[in-house]
DNA sequence: ATGTAC
């Protein structure tokens, strides 16, 4: 059987080292960390990480990263198998947005108009059988948000990467769509919470399915942006892209271990954005250090503060929906399904600044630039 | 998170 718990060689590897980076200045939830201990308690685990956005999950935390060996877990890494952020930059200066007359026309609902098989040619990547949700946002946390430069920290870093401080940005968080959720669910129907044995028939077709999974979340980001690009009259130039969701081969020490990524962004592919909520700002960080202490992995947002459930009831008290299209930074919000607006309200997350700040205090990054909404898109489908 | 469930 390739199914991990039923492995009796494991059960005698020594328990994996747990870690929470979160200054005591960072709340974190006791059902989170309670979470990542069970997990670091899978066979063949070797490092469970919590990152200062660490929260509870559906099983396994979000805010995390793992090793393993021997064994790979589908569900560590979840039903959105290659979610992660974009960010490109606008050939057009902050003075141009019409942030209100945006928010009026913008439409990415329903499948794109354009040819949907060549884009993805382009792209290099195989079409799936989800094309018809290709450049769609999605729901949840996802977004597609127009932003300007709040303040450069580190000029030279920003220059490096081509952005100047005038001109606007697109950040695109988005995954797989139903595609992942496909893909999890074939090896859930078989094998519930439980691994796979690596190099087994089985961990080869999750991993090929895998790896398909994060280069169509890649292509969709890249098509949101297009949309939203095209949208707005701009062409961009895409910054980067890393994927937060996700399993990957890496060596530690000589040994080949598993890398399974929930909601933590790679701190070994250059430069990445950590969003706040809606109403707050994006950072622009450089990861700093070997990683070796972190698995590689960085906070991937601010973090839920409250549930769903909470935010919809507390939001819905104090505020209309029609207050919430607008933040603190006066940007634009377009999400016409009510729950979604409250639920994804600003007070719902944990400020972004000391989740920097305590990535920053643990020496894995340096702030490059701060980066603040201008326009957010959620989604024009009402949904009640 | 999700063409969202029996």
């Amino acid at each position: 059987m390739s199914t991990a718990a039923e492995n009796p060689a494991s059960s005698s590897a020594p328990p994996a080292h747990v870690r929470v980076i979160a200054s005591s200045q960072s709340w974190i939830e006791g059902e989170a960390v309670r979470q990542l201990e069970a997990m670091a308690r899978l066979p063949g685990m070797r490092l469970a990480v919590g990152l200062p956005d660490l929260h509870p999950g559906k099983g396994a935390p979000v805010g995390a990263a793992f090793t393993s060996e021997g064994f790979l877990y589908p569900y560590l890494v979840g039903n959105d198998i290659g979610c992660g952020m974009g960010l490109w930059d606008v050939d057009l200066p902050a003075r141009k947005a019409k942030p209100e007359r945006w928010a009026a026309k913008l439409d990415l609902e329903g499948p794109w108009s354009g040819d949907v098989e060549g884009f993805l040619h382009e792209q290099g990547v195989k079409s799936s059988g989800f094309e018809m949700a290709l450049g769609t946002v999605g729901g949840g946390n996802h977004f597609a948000e127009v932003q300007r430069v709040d303040a450069v920290h580190d000029a030279e870093a920003f220059a490096a990467l081509g952005l100047a401080v005038d001109r606007l940005l697109l950040l695109v968080h988005s995954g797989s769509r139903g595609l992942g959720e496909a893909i999890l669910r074939a090896h859930v129907d078989r094998h519930a919470a439980g691994g796979l044995v690596e190099d087994s028939a089985e961990a080869r077709t999750y991993l090929a399915r895998h790896d398909h999974a994060v280069a169509w979340g890649r292509a969709n980001r890249a098509l949101v942006a297009r949309r939203v690009l095209d949208g707005i009259g701009a062409q961009g130039r895409r910054v980067l892209d890393v994927c937060h969701n996700s399993v990957t081969p890496c060596r530690a020490g000589g040994r080949m271990q598993w890398l399974h990524r929930k909601g933590a962004a790679p701190s070994d592919e250059g430069p990445v954005v950590i969003p706040g909520s809606r109403g707050a700002l994006s950072y622009l960080v450089a990861p700093v250090g070997d990683g070796t202490g972190s698995a590689h992995s960085l906070a991937h947002g601010a973090g839920r503060k409250w549930t769903r459930t909470a935010a919809r009831e507390r939001m819905r008290e104090r505020f209309t929906a029609e207050s919430l299209t607008r933040t603190a930074f006066k940007s634009h919000v377009v999400c016409e399904n009510k729950d979604l607006l409250f639920e994804e309200a600003p007070p719902a997350y944990k400020a972004i600044d000391r989740v920097v700040t305590d990535l920053v205090e643990a020496g894995l990054v340096r702030v490059v630039a701060t980066l603040a909404p201008v326009l957010t898109y959620k989604t024009r489908s009402q949904g009640e």
